[in-house]
RNA sequence: GGCCCUAUGGUCAAGAGGCCUAAGACACCGCCCUUUCACGGCGGUAACACGAGUUCGAAUCUCGUUAGGGUCACCA
């Protein structure tokens, strides 16, 4: 076989050699224990909480060991591409603190191992596609989807595996004269690479994360460059990660599967195979079934989802580190405001089993994360986010920015922080008595208070509230007023005697805290009244002791 | 269906043959603290998928079964 010949045909374009590309990318002069990852998304215009969550191994592996951190856009599927979607995918990575090292970022591209397009590198896919047609190790297939379709069916028929190998295999060995007439035809055809492997035999790599993984060698002669001269996932992947030096691969355990192609084609090209890491998946409970967390069904698996909703980006990260390493909540628990980055990541603590969201513990994750927050940052973080979700709220808290802030800063900061709030949506209703147009009183008073005490105790405390005392004088205020009325004086004397009062100092709150507040839950109300004002408070008493009636 | 991965409470998980009468966190329940709530404190319910084997000894090693997941494209 005249392969010369076959690849001058292939490849008529003028193409830099292997060699030429091996010296414009050269191994990295790096530090013995540094690590290059990439992370390599498609721009579809989604970003999964899957890509983040391997964005942050990447990400932490690359900069914990003093290595690069690389973003690589897969944009080889034109079908799939979305515009926009790079500049989301760098809006994620900035708003997540995910600092790139090289590649592609909101403002252009960095690195000397680039372009870090896909698209942009097809000579190069083709310069390494021309080397294997030049060695006998690839060949052109001039198969048309239908005839391939026809093959699967047949296939299927006959209880075999489907694909293109073996007898299957039908332009394999096609003779170099038949190629140049089809090429002179205009037949699209597509280079195949040319397998020798054996599936009885079995190939062992050691994965970062799963350890020992033994497969089959692979047989399929599947496709490296594509009838548009593009390249597949699984040749990109190799040419790239050898060409950027990448030294540990860390993706989904989707691509297992094909890790014996991948194989294969590193040791076809002569190339250093890197590490492999692959992760487990997010999963989702749906009915009594686990499954992927799948981007058409589960709104939680896109970060527009968190963005939208008002998690913090923090919350986000902070819950799949708990996921991504067993030992981090012990860790968050012993460094409480120690930054993220601190934390002693490894591969070794990474779980090999699919994990299931679960939005409860994220939950309780985030309201931590925002329990940590200062009033300033609380305030600054939610205006943010109501000015692009929610401009009735956005409106009340920049009209007076102290007073917003006064309210948040209830309870906030001290040994034991209120944790009230898990997302900037629950914020409007959380505050949402301190401002009229607002406020929505639910005026249900506790059963066990009588209608005319409770009329008694809104007419008279207007006169009793005075806003410059202290809460412990505030509150023996309401004592000493309960015991005019036939309550206890104080919430020892009713616990007691409870049958020998009409109720207790707690009682007395309670109405009160309904007629301020308009809910029966509420921060602590002395804390209240005073950001409302006097003024406003004994307003409140008069429009409840209104409804009374 | 073939191939691959996985299997400890409802969920996330600790666990590397004896430290296991199996940690911790979330959720749930109870009590305490308390002007309500949110916190905080104390306590509680709840698990090694099944069956063989190896071993003096198995959650841990091996095999099988079962169950779940992934993948079988000119998509990634």
């Amino acid at each position: 076989m005249d392969y010369q010949r076959l690849a001058a045909l292939m490849f008529p374009q003028e193409l830099k050699t292997p060699e030429e590309y091996e010296a414009l990318f050269p191994v990295r002069n790096l530090p013995e224990g540094a690590k290059i990852t990439r992370m390599a998304p498609s721009p579809t215009g989604f970003m999964h909480l899957g890509n983040l969550f391997g964005a942050i191994v990447d990400e932490r592996l690359a900069h914990l060991s003093g290595g690069k951190f690389i973003l690589r856009i897969e944009d080889t599927d034109l079908k799939r591409q979305v515009p926009g979607a790079v500049e989301l995918i760098t809006r994620v990575f900035g708003q997540y603190g995910l600092n790139i090292d090289e590649g592609v970022t909101s403002d252009g591209e960095i690195g000397e191992y680039g372009p870090y397009y896909q698209r942009q590198r097809a000579p190069i896919y083709q310069a390494f596609a021309k080397k294997l047609v030049l060695e006998g190790k690839a060949y052109p297939c001039f198969c048309t989807e239908q005839d391939l379709e026809n093959m699967r069916n047949l296939q299927e028929q006959r209880h075999e595996n489907p694909g293109y190998y073996g007898e299957y295999a039908v332009h394999r060995d096609m003779d170099v004269d038949t190629v140049e007439q089809l090429i002179k035809e205009g037949k699209p055809f597509v280079v195949r690479f040319r397998s020798t492997g054996d599936p009885d035999k079995t190939v062992t790599i050691d994965d970062q994360i799963k350890g020992k993984i033994s497969v089959p060698e692979n047989n399929q002669d599947f496709v490296l460059l594509k009838s548009d001269g593009i390249p597949t996932y699984h040749f990109a992947h190799v040419v790239d990660d050898h060409l950027m030096r990448t030294s540990v691969v860390v993706r989904g355990e989707e691509w297992l599967s094909t890790l014996n192609w991948h194989i294969q084609l590193f040791g076809a090209l002569g190339f250093k195979m890197p590490k492999f890491a692959h992760t487990s998946h997010m999963m989702k409970v749906d009915g009594d079934k686990k499954r992927k967390l799948s981007k058409r069904k589960d709104p939680e698996a896109s970060l527009d989802f968190y963005r939208t909703e008002g998690y913090p980006p923090e919350s986000v990260k902070e819950y799949l580190m708990t996921v991504i390493n067993s030992n981090f909540e012990d860790w968050r628990i012993a460094n409480p405001t120690a930054p993220l980055e601190t934390f002693p990541f490894s591969l070794k603590k990474m779980s090999v089993s699919g994990t299931l969201f679960d939005m409860d513990k994220f939950r309780d994750v985030s309201k931590n994360v925002i329990a940590r927050m200062s009033a300033e940052e609380v305030y600054d973080r939610v205006v943010d986010w109501a000015q692009e979700f929610d401009q009735d709220l956005y409106n009340c808290l920049t009209r007076d920015p102290d007073y917003a802030k006064s309210i948040l800063a209830i309870g906030r900061g001290g040994k034991k922080p209120r944790k009230d709030l898990a997302l900037w949506s629950e914020v409007k209703d959380y505050l949402s008595f301190f401002y009229d147009e607002l406020f929505n009183p639910d005026y249900t008073m506790p059963e066990n208070v009588a209608k005319e005490d409770v009329a008694r105790i809104l007419a008279d405390y207007g006169d009793i509230y005075n806003p410059e005392v202290d809460m412990t004088e505030w509150f023996n205020a309401i004592c000493q007023y309960s015991g005019t009325i036939g309550f206890a004086s104080s919430t020892k004397e009713y616990k007691q005697n409870p049958e020998q009062f009409r109720g207790s100092p707690g009682d007395t709150s309670m109405v009160l805290r309904v007629a301020v507040c308009g809910r029966q839950n509420s921060p602590d109300l002395f804390s209240c009244m005073q950001i409302l004002g006097a003024d406003k408070v004994k307003a409140r008493l008069q429009e409840a002791l209104n409804k009374l009636n």
